[in-house]
DNA sequence: CCCCTTTTCCGCAGATCTTTAGAATAATCG
DNA sequence: CGATTATTCTAAAGATCTGCGGAAAAGGGG
């Protein structure tokens, strides 16, 4: 009745669709929005058989919303476009948006409430005012491919050592990956435990990407 | 590794995800995007079931993008919210970024380009300025739904008996429902060669919407 | 109450997707 | 050139989704 293009416009357009079907894609892109990474990594990240992290990854480049790059003997995939980036916050909030189920999810895997985390803008302020510090808590591989800046890295699992070189009078401010990342959670805790005034940072590294700001990237680590 | 919550968050991600990997529910929401419908009227539109329709209806109910209401012995849906709406532009926004395939399929099945179309903000300012003629060209059903301002309703069927009423030296612009439909290409065909000075919209009534901007209803239909 | 319309539920056959094992490829290093 | 590593390809079993026939609700209207 209304004229409407054949199955093939819609098949096309379900083809993006599809990609966002599998839990497993979804995750490989949250993490492949933090920076680009190897096969490798990405299954050790997502704790998914390498297979089957290949596997998917090719549905995504069928997809056209990742790009491959291969250097020696691995590849590295990352997010296609900035537009793709975007385009995933936006899911990202619809789903928040949509999901109550979501959202219960979210809060009660975070449980960060009383950590009074900060957030994106309120953390640029502070940065810019001084008198913050800013701890990266995620592996360090993952600070080397991309981090805010300012930001000192501090894997969780070696923040019990370096404890003495946290200041006790300025506020610290720790971060991980993205907003279903409980990484920065644990970290404030202990933080906390240690007697020292440390908040999150609300969605981390991905809410400071997707709001547009810089992030910092090591040498030697291909733009 | 990064200590992200268990498949559980990315499973409820998939939920809207698998959502939008059909293409029939894909353009059930395109329709629905124009306005509420009944089962069977969206049945129609789309050529699916009405069987089937329902199915996939319930699908999108279940994803919280669609919502419900009964009327005596149908029921009608209608998108939820407007944070949908303005998801599904910018999904579509990303397909067609992405999507060669899809580029290609758009242009070969409108084959508009000779017909000069008119962008929303194009048209924003000629209505302003007056001087131009807006004709809706969908089923009258679909105009009484929703329709842009100061628009005349002449479906396609009836365009030829209404020629006479159409003037030869102001300029006309045509618009149907959505960035697929040929409606309207058809439409200025047929006025161009019954020498009107006729151009369409392009992205029709869903651009417009999606534009932010204001769409009459008729009197009666609910809000 | 029965009949009619519209929509939904049930269930099954066929198609598609996911996962994983095993083989193949591609690059690197002795 | 053979061994090694990282990744992809092939294939197949299992899970999930789709489309549709038949039947059941749910609301009118006579």
């Amino acid at each position: 009745m209304t004229e409407f293009a054949g199955a093939r416009i819609y098949d096309q357009l379900a083809r993006i669709g599809k990609a966002l079907a599998n839990p497993v894609r979804l995750r490989l892109l949250d993490l492949l929005d933090a920076g680009e990474r190897s096969v490798e990594e990405l299954s050790e990240c997502s704790e998914v058989p390498v297979k089957n992290t290949s596997a998917q990854l090719r549905h995504l480049l069928a997809a056209n919303l990742v790009t491959c790059r291969r250097e020696g003997t691995r590849s590295y995939y990352r997010i296609a476009d900035p537009e793709v980036s975007r385009f995933l916050g936006r899911f990202a909030d619809l789903a928040e948006h949509r999901l109550a189920d979501l959202r219960v999810e979210v809060t009660a895997y975070l449980d960060d409430a009383d950590l009074e985390p900060v957030s994106v803008t309120e953390l640029r302020d502070r940065l810019h005012a001084g008198g913050t510090m800013l701890v990266d808590v995620r592996p360090e591989a993952e600070y080397r491919a991309g981090h805010l800046p300012e930001a000192r890295s501090i894997p969780l699992a070696r923040l019990r050592d370096h404890l003495d070189e946290l200041p006790t009078d300025t506020e610290i401010v720790a971060y991980c990956a993205g907003p279903y990342c409980a990484t920065s959670t644990r970290a404030v805790r202990l933080l906390r435990d240690a007697g020292r005034p440390a908040r999150v940072l609300a969605g981390g590294l991905t809410r400071w990407r997707r709001a547009g700001n810089h992030v910092t990237r090591q040498a030697g680590t291909p733009a």
